[in-house]
DNA sequence: CTTGTATATTCGAAAAACCATATATAATAT
DNA sequence: ATATTATATATGGTTTTTCGAATATACAAG
């Protein structure tokens, strides 16, 4: 993981927002960030296929759902950094937070919805 | 510190290096900096000069030298995540280092040179 | 005051990143 | 089969970033 492309990946707002709520929701789908981000779908979808590319996200297809997670496999320091961007920037994510929790009818993982 | 401006300054090569070889030195003056990454000077000039505005850098004046220093007012997380980029990162720096060490004549602090 | 060295800034061009819109694919539901 | 929902990609244009080259400033030495 070249340092240089990793902080490429988070020096976009878009793509730091979906970072951060990815960590701190463990698994999101491209409707819910849609949704949290109040985004353009083509917008988010754009920015997730570019942090998958680079090996930041893995996704996981269930129905007509595509989960992302933040991949296991970086190495230590780029996932504490994402830890602790998240943890010390908890305000940052607010407003997404709540679009998130206000959004009815989420797609509960392994069954319906959205 | 905005998280997204943050990470805007770390998402340069040239940025990326001048702040892990400062992180590394402690402090480094333009002209080390310019011999370690083999740059031209305005060029690193300019990227420290938005390392300063964006308050990642301090800067010390000596006689003609400028001296920059990671700003120990940034936040914990900040100087965290400079700290293990560094720490986890050496190979990215080791020629620059070595450029460093090969250098004859370096300014030595307090006194003359370059 | 002139020369030399270190650093900073300006300017226009080139490259890279980002975006909106339109469209494509794939799965599900009717 | 058709319609609907979720997601992905392509296209073309706009904005942002980066750069080299030239120039400016500031200090030191002679």
């Amino acid at each position: 993981m070249n340092p240089v492309q990793f902080y490429k990946c988070l020096a976009d707002e878009t793509r730091l927002r979906c970072l951060m709520l990815i960590e701190s929701e463990e698994e999101l789908c491209v409707c819910e960030l849609t949704e949290a981000l109040d985004e353009s779908q083509p917008k988010i979808s754009r920015h997730l296929a570019q942090l998958r590319q680079c090996e930041l996200l893995l996704d996981r297809k269930q129905g007509q759902w595509v989960y992302y997670r933040i991949n296991p496999a970086l190495p230590g320091w780029a996932k504490s950094v994402l830890q602790q961007t998240g943890d010390a920037n908890k305000a940052f994510l607010k407003e997404n937070l709540a679009n998130l929790a206000r959004m009815g009818d989420r797609p509960n993982r392994a069954a319906s919805c959205c």
